[in-house]
DNA sequence: GTACGTTAACCTCTTACTTCA
DNA sequence: TCTGAAGTAAGAGGTTAACGT
């Protein structure tokens, strides 16, 4: 992480990851007329320009351009990642934890379903014969909220997180939890699915909550890392892949997206609300350096008959070389030659001609 | 080349719901 | 058991850029 802060200054920045920052404020001042008063910029010195490939050129543009954007993944400094997230060989269903286990009220026509592709999940009604939910072309099922599945009971307990479509959680009481495809939560070894689900009966106009499991959150986890945010053919292969809709794993990363953006702000604020207090304290500083400076130049008159030319600042810590400096510099002014000042870090200053006031 | 309408993607704000102390 | 805070999925509305006419 850089801090960088500019005052009233445009000189190229040395931190990189400022350029564009501000280089935009530069060119908005520019359009008003006026120079650049304070520029304050706050991020992470991995902010770097990448290749794009043709595919994702339009994200990566949106990434390049948004320094809000969080720059975690090596993918940023490197060459542009291609997330594939389609399995690279399809798991045969004879492999998956579904196939093995049959919910009671799956029948076989959904079996038979691939569970990649199709069937059971937090989203889709399993569909029973004709009545299966249609589907639009964003993924979105349009099927009854009012489903009797969740009424069934779980009478066994999965180890796996995701069967067949539905999700298997563990919850907090240490229950797993089967998450029914209009999000209604079907439990093991409780009455609570049972009561829950004539409560979303009752009112069926609520809106259902999902909650994704933690393997789906640790994956789109990772695929945020890689990509904050996904080009239509990405969205759709991890919406497959995680068994949901596309628009859920869209607004996952938007509502992540935010939440980034949110978190980033608070570190901006609290690191700005330090830089505050450490210009409050230099300023004061220089403050009570400028009167120590008046009071010599009444107390002294003689020296203030020299030029004013001493006042020098150390590039390196930036403080102004106080009135040990001006008397020598003032001293030294007598024989018209510049003055050098030793630096405790070693370099050397020249007094610049200037007035001290 | 410019103006205008459409569309998609995104952002921000908000709501509804869950979880936890 | 109740309650309030925090977290989060999702909806609504606004903005912006790209595109076609």
């Amino acid at each position: 992480m850089e801090l960088a802060l500019s005052l009233g200054e445009t000189n190229p920045t040395p931190f990189s990851f400022l350029h564009k920052a501000t280089q935009k404020i530069t060119n908005n001042n520019n359009n008003n007329q006026s120079e650049l008063g304070f520029c304050m910029a706050l991020g992470n010195s991995a902010f770097s320009s990448r290749s794009s490939s043709s595919s994702d050129q339009d994200q990566d543009k949106k990434n390049i351009h948004d320094p809000s954007k969080p720059v975690s993944s090596s993918s940023d400094l490197q060459l542009p990642l291609q997330l594939d997230l389609l399995p690279s060989a399809p798991v045969p269903r004879s492999q998956s934890t579904s196939s093995q286990l049959r919910f009671p009220w799956l029948n076989d026509n959904l079996i038979s379903e691939p569970v990649g592709s199709k069937g059971f999940d937090v989203n889709r009604l399993p569909g029973v014969g004709s009545t299966q939910p249609e589907e639009t072309e964003d993924g979105v099922t349009i099927s009854s909220p009012n489903s009797t599945l969740s009424s069934f009971h779980m009478d066994f307990c999965v180890r796996s997180s995701s069967s067949g479509g539905g999700l298997i959680r563990t919850n907090s009481n240490n229950k797993r939890e089967y998450h029914s495809n209009n999000n209604n939560i079907i439990e093991c070894e409780t009455e609570r699915a049972s009561s829950r689900a004539s409560d979303d009966e009752e009112n069926g106009s609520t809106r259902k909550k999902l909650r994704l499991s933690k393997e789906q959150s640790a994956f789109l986890e990772e695929s945020f890392k890689e990509h904050s945010t996904l080009n239509p053919k990405q969205k759709v292969a991890l919406a497959k892949q995680l068994n949901l809709r596309p628009r859920q794993v869209e607004v996952w990363f938007q509502n992540r997206r935010a939440r980034t953006k949110l978190k980033q702000t608070e570190v901006d604020c609290e690191y700005l609300k330090r830089c505050c207090e450490t210009l409050t304290d230099e300023n004061r500083r220089l403050q009570k350096e400028l009167q120590e400076l008046r009071a010599l130049k009444t107390s002294q008159p003689f020296y203030m008959q020299l030029p004013a030319t001493t006042l020098t600042m150390c590039p390196s810590c930036e403080r102004v070389a106080t009135s040990g400096a001006v008397t020598v510099a003032g001293t030294a002014a007598n024989s018209g030659k510049p003055t050098q000042h030793r630096f405790p870090h070693g370099q050397v200053g020249k007094a610049a001609p200037g007035n001290l006031q």
